[in-house]
DNA sequence: CTGAAAGCGCTTACAG
DNA sequence: CTGAAAGCGCTTACAG
């Protein structure tokens, strides 16, 4: 391995010399063609560790994610890591399997290894997130949440729940069941069903009871038969991809035809909900594009550049053939 | 911060002890206690970056992955990730978006930062990749292809493409037409192939034709109806889920009965193919542990152990409702 | 513009 | 068992 040291002596400067020809500092026409040409002589690259104990901050974003196996969390992963390379920084994923104490270690953890910034794909935030944010005195965005005390990128989940609920309506639909899931989860739990929750009392006479299960496409699976029975609903508006597609498998396996006798919408916009049949309509929203945006704004952060306390990622509904046309 | 000199002088003892303690060297009874408590005191925790100045290796594994939104990948990072965190090790993911030149870069690039070894989930081994796994001289796992130089762990892709021939064959199919990848693949696009032909060998009177397409769903779709109409098979063998589900919408789209009309079946396991209608019958491979493995695997090479060159993880066969019984 | 020197926080022979 | 010292490879005032 060369060092500076070799390159200085190569070159025949001191290294604070070739140090500072690295860094962008001034540096004469000839000294600075004579180190040019070690360097590329010897292929020399600098000690990150070196730097790194000296600069006190990396290049590196730290990014903390729920689980690495959601459609939303690799995309959002693939927006966030090709912005980053973009601007000359490095991504360093760190997975907590959905287990809150690992949440904030992954933050005390990406603050010792010097992380420059840390996006974070929460699921909720909470107390210590917020003392432990304060703590490590690190640059941090919120992506999928949002709090008024922190840096938040979100989906529009209010306006997408308003956008289904409208269409639904629209299209005739008088009793319809929404399949949500905790409110402890405020985007996708709450911000959804509210959205949609609007939209329908400004119908007419459209009924609508509202149903809880989990993300597990298995739980909707079980969940559905009952909803079925109890509301005989015409309709069921889920609040993710995959409970929609839970739900599609309950009807088929109750002979129901989709959407002759029942219809089906989801949230998310997966690629798979096209390829099911029939085809889901959904709403789809930009998670590659909504992780770019937040590359973007984390390194704005940590630039100290001034950015708006909440950015929001858009949403479009795709149709497609699970929903009928009643009226 | 408090850094290993503050310990050494709270705690009256010199800054080289203070690092023997750290890093379990002989300490004594009394000089072990003051320190243990100085620290407790302070939280002090090491610099990592100090550290790995020094010590020229870190307790990072790097994992380099061709995509980060598959199935399979994020199935193998979790059990890369939940194991190596057993063994005290950090995964570092770094993604390539299926470019071979970013491949080779991120193999320099993670030497340079020191992992301790690397896990590659290759698609292809070339001349490069030898050269470059030589030079950075950290020991290198690949994952789901095998080279006779380097430490593979892979799936058992011939005999589970035997496994489902002999399936197919035993369900009374004559006309089955295998569509495959390209075979630039050697794992998916000739192994499993192989294996699939190899059991066709030994049945009677099957006929069977092989077709090529993507790893993605579309171009299943696109290509499956001309298959089809030019063959007319009883069943199609495709070697992989995504090619299975787009083989499923195309069938669709012609008004076929799955699987009266047409048998399908896939190869992955993918959570999904058991929410389709009908159930996809498919060959499951166990991602999830293998990464385990492979977590495995690399800290054994790391710490010099001898391990074989090597390893295969199991399948399964996973039958469900698309493969009709003919026989 | 350039160089000598100190220092970042650790580890590791070496001597006692 | 313990400590003083040198060194890992870089950066950053400071002086010239």
């Amino acid at each position: 391995m060369t060092t500076i040291a070799d390159i200085a002596r190569l070159a025949g400067v001191a290294k604070s010399t070739v140090s500072r020809y690295l860094n962008g500092g001034s540096v004469g026409e000839q000294t600075m063609r004579k180190i040019e040409r070690v360097i590329g002589e010897t292929g020399y690259s600098p000690n990150t560790f070196a730097q790194s104990l000296k600069a006190k901050k990396t290049n590196i974003i730290g990014t903390v994610v729920p689980r690495l196996d959601s459609y939303a969390t690799s995309k959002t992963l693939i927006g966030i890591d090709e912005k980053l390379r973009e601007l000359n920084y490095q991504m360093f994923v760190s997975n907590t399997s959905q287990d809150l104490d690992r949440e904030i270690e992954s933050l005390y953890s990406l603050a010792k290894q010097k992380v420059a910034g840390i996006i974070l794909l929460a699921t909720k935030v909470t107390e210590r997130h917020l003392e432990t944010i304060q703590e490590i005195g690190i640059p941090v965005l919120l992506v999928g949440q949002q709090h008024e005390q922190i840096y938040s990128l979100i989906h529009d989940d209010f306006e997408a729940g308003k956008a289904i609920g409208r269409f639904m309506a629209k299209k005739g639909h008088k009793q319809i069941a929404y399949l949500g899931v905790s409110e402890e989860d405020i985007a996708v739990g709450v911000k959804r069903k509210q959205g949609f929750a609007g939209a329908i009392k400004e119908a007419e006479e459209v009924k609508v009871r509202y149903y809880e299960t989990s993300f597990k496409i298995g739980d909707a699976l079980e969940k559905v038969p009952s909803i079925l029975e109890e509301f005989r609903p015409t309709a069921i508006v889920c609040a993710t991809d995959n409970i929609a597609i839970g739900a599609l498998k309950a009807a088929y396996s109750k002979g129901l035809k989709i959407p002759e006798d029942l219809s089906i919408t989801g949230f998310g916009g997966y690629e798979i909900t096209e390829m099911l049949n029939p085809g889901l309509t959904t709403v789809q929203f930009f998670y590659k594009e909504a992780g770019g945006m937040a590359a973007d704004k984390i390194v704005q952060l940590v630039n100290e550049e001034e950015i708006q306390m909440l950015s929001v990622s858009d949403f479009k509904i795709i149709e497609r053939e699970s929903v009928d046309i009643l009226s």
